[in-house]
DNA sequence: TCCCAGAGCTGCGAAATCCGCAGCCTTGGA
DNA sequence: TCCAAGGCTGCGGATTTCGCAGCTCTGGGA
């Protein structure tokens, strides 16, 4: 039993490790990895004994896995909610087109608290923030006082969260 | 010591229970709870004794509000990365727009294991959903035959992921 | 070719954590 | 007034986590 231990060399004839890098500098993950990554999606607090023997592995090697993907920053175990049902009462999406580089402007937005999420699009946007925030007048602020005044930023188009019908995380099971 | 006792009782004065809900018939969360969320943003498999410690409460009873607070679908304990580092090539935002009733859109949307996140808005779009697909071929295929044909859908945008910048789940910790 | 260093895995006790349960207290309704 | 329900605590027993020593495989250097 233990059924497959192959996974570990025949579907990537490589080693677990980082033997090859993607540009962006991460790592690239061998289906063993990847297993160890489906199982915390479905809950994070699952037992590394379970996990190992999902996935075909001891105990002991998952943890090591794990502790290393996580130390990569290749995956965070973290509880995720609904901000609109935890006290936020304001959430909105920001799309926003700048000139020039946009790195420091991405990375202007990461420093902001009230920022949940930043990512560089290609379309109609050049940038999408996600914004949580207490209030209107917090929402308003961020936008006019805090967004709009980097430098290079041409022109912000907010959407408003009505309500939230889908977050997962689950994308390795399907 | 044990400090906070009280927040269970002088913050708000009701339970901790479900006294009061918001209409979306989500529970009402008390100080504890957000307490006990605000430790598992930080990390998800924090021992439920490190917990109580932070928040005034023994090691049980943060293990039972916790398994109610997961019962209760109010938060979820999972591993996030990013997926273009763990072999999803495409991740797309996009924006639609609908004619009438938007909530058997944003339920089809939901439906679909592609889409990892679905809100309604305000703005120049009605709805905002989140896909990961496996490459360009397959992101194609779900917003040109899966989306654009739903009852309703009027018009799609689309925004390319480039690189994800940013992705946290501390609100709470600010 | 031989040898060594590094990476990854296993197995194993010791320590820490999780889990179920009985009991206590408070609240609200009959 | 009494009872039922919800929430909390404390406590052992079962389970899990943790640290470590030892093994194997691989690649590089002499």
């Amino acid at each position: 039993m233990h059924s497959e231990r192959v996974a570990s060399r025949s579907a990537d004839p490589r080693d677990p490790r980082d033997s090859r890098e993607s540009r962006s500098g991460t790592p690239q993950l061998d289906a063993v990895s990847l297993g160890i990554i489906e199982q915390l999606q479905e809950d994070g607090r699952r037992p590394y004994a379970a996990i190992g023997k999902a996935v075909g592995l001891s105990e002991a090697a998952v943890r090591q896995r794990v502790q290393k993907l996580l130390d990569q920053g290749v995956m965070q175990i973290v509880a995720v909610t609904d901000p609109l049902t935890v006290g936020f009462r304001r959430q909105a999406m920001v799309g926003i087109n700048a000139d020039g580089d946009l790195e420091p402007v991405a990375d202007a937005l990461t420093a902001m608290p009230e920022v949940e999420y930043v990512v560089m699009t290609a379309g109609s946007f050049d940038i999408l923030a996600e914004i949580v925030c207490e209030d209107d007048d917090h929402l308003l602020d961020v936008i006019n006082k805090r967004i709009r005044i980097l430098p290079g930023v041409r022109s912000t188009e907010s959407f408003v969260y009505l309500k939230l019908k889908k977050q997962t995380y689950m994308w390795g099971t399907r």
